[in-house]
DNA sequence: AATCGATTCAAACAAACGTTTGATTATACT
DNA sequence: AGTATAATCAAACGTTTGTTTGAATCGATT
C-alpha cells in the first residue's frame, strides 16, 4: 500500500467539497485534486459517484442518529412516565447535529453543512438515502413530540413539524450568511448559542395557538 | 417572425424544469426539448445560461416584491403611529409569495417553488442575483418587525429572522414532502391553510421568550 | 527470490455540457 | 417587387463529465 489510508481521503476531500459546493456542483476531479489520489481510485474504493456519497453520508450519520436516539432515550427514563418537557426533546433532535460543529473528528462544520444541505436538496437519489436513515429516528420523536404537545391537532403537528425541519436545516446549511446580514452581531461560531436560540425559537413556533 | 413568442416559451418551460430539478441540474437540451425550439434560439435572445436564469427569476421576483412592500405600506397607514402587529407584518412578507401557488398566470406553485429552492442554493450566482432582489424589501421589513417585537434584543431577532427564512423557504420549496409524511393528512394545496398556519408558527416563535 | 492479490497510475472512453457558426427563412419597410 | 432586419435552424465547436482499461507497482506469503 501506497500511503495509510487512501479511502479516507478520498471521503474528507469529498465532504469538504460536497459541503461548500453541493454533491452535484462537485467533479470527481475536484475531488481527487483536493486528496491527492489517482482519478481511478474512487471508482476502485467506492465503485461510483453516487456510491461515494451514500458513503459520506452514512459514516457519519450513522452515529449521529443513534446519538439522537440515546438522548431521548435519556430523557424518557427521567421522566419516567410523564412527557418530556418540549425543549428537552427538541434538544435531542436538534442539539448532537449542531454540536457535530465543535467536533472536527466527527465531521465538524463541514458535515453539518453537507447534512443541512442535503435534506434540502431536490436530488431524488440523496433524498431517499436520507430519508431512509432518518426514517426510523423520525419515528421514534413523533410519539414523543406529540406527548409533549397534547393539545395539538395532528394536522398541524404536522405542519409544524415540516416548519421545523426548515429552519432546523437551513440552519446547519448555511448559518455563514447570517454573520453578514447581521453586520457580525450574531455569531454562528457559537454553537451552544445557536442551540438554545433555536429551541427557544422552535418551542415558541411549536406550542404558539392554533388560529 | 415564426411563432408568436419564443422568448415566453423558452422562459415558461425553464421555469419549470428549474423549478422541479434545480437550476445547475437542469441543462438547456432539457429547456429547447421542453419549450420546442431550437438550441440556438436561447443565446439569440438571452446571451447565456445564467443570464436566462437572471431573466427567469426577475421576471415575476419583481411584481412579487413590489406586492410586499405595497402590503406592508397599506398595514402601516391603517396603524397609524401605532406599529403594525407582528402577524400583519408576517403576512405581508410570507403572504404574497405563497399565494403565488393560486396564480398560474405569475408563476403559480412552479415559480414559488423555484423560488424557494433559490433561496436555500448554495450557489453565489444565484445567491448574489437574489440578495440583490431581496435587499430594500428587508431593508423596508426589518424596522417593521423591530417595531413589532420591541422587547428581542437585536442579536436574537437577527437569529430568528434567519429561522424565519429558513421555514418560509422550505415551505415553499417542497411542501409536496408533507403530504406523504403526514400520510395525506396535511394539504399543500391549500394555500390560506398554509399561510396561516406558517404565520402562526413563525409569530411563536418570534415572540418567545429569551431564555 | 519468486509469486500472488491488492492497490495505484496514466491514458483513454463515450456522453453531455454551454456556446458559436453560417446558412436559411420569415417579417417589415421603401 | 425588392431589400434590410430579425429570427430560426442544423451542425459543429472545445470542455468537462463519470467511468473503464490495462499496465505498473506495492506488501505480504510461500
Amino acid at each position: 500500500m501506497r500511503r495509510k489510508d487512501t479511502k479516507t481521503a478520498i471521503l474528507d476531500a469529498a465532504e469538504q467539497l460536497f459541503a461548500a459546493q453541493g454533491p452535484n456542483a462537485t467533479s470527481l476531479r475536484q475531488v481527487i485534486s483536493k486528496a491527492k489520489v489517482n482519478l481511478a481510485a474512487i471508482h476502485y474504493h467506492f465503485g461510483s459517484k453516487e456510491s461515494l456519497m451514500r458513503t459520506v453520508l452514512s459514516r457519519r450519520l450513522i452515529p449521529l442518529n443513534a446519538e439522537r436516539l440515546a438522548l431521548l432515550e435519556s430523557c424518557e427514563r427521567k421522566s419516567g412516565k410523564r412527557p418530556v418537557p418540549l425543549p428537552k426533546v427538541l434538544e435531542a433532535l436538534v442539539g448532537p447535529a449542531l454540536r457535530l460543529s465543535r467536533d472536527p473528528e466527527r465531521g465538524g462544520t463541514v458535515f453539518m453543512r453537507l447534512l443541512g444541505r442535503c435534506v434540502l436538496e431536490p436530488d431524488e437519489t440523496i433524498q431517499t438515502m436520507l430519508n431512509h436513515q432518518f426514517h426510523y429516528v423520525l419515528e421514534r420523536f413523533t410519539p414523543a413530540l406529540q406527548r409533549a404537545l397534547p393539545d395539538l391537532p395532528p394536522v398541524d403537528f404536522f405542519w409544524r413539524i415540516h416548519f421545523l425541519v426548515g429552519s432546523m436545516a437551513h440552519t446547519m446549511a448555511d448559518s455563514e450568511r447570517l454573520r453578514s446580514i447581521s453586520g457580525g452581531l450574531c455569531d454562528p461560531d457559537d454553537t451552544e448559542g445557536t442551540i438554545s436560540r433555536l429551541v427557544a425559537f422552535l418551542a415558541g413556533g411549536l406550542k404558539a395557538k392554533v388560529k
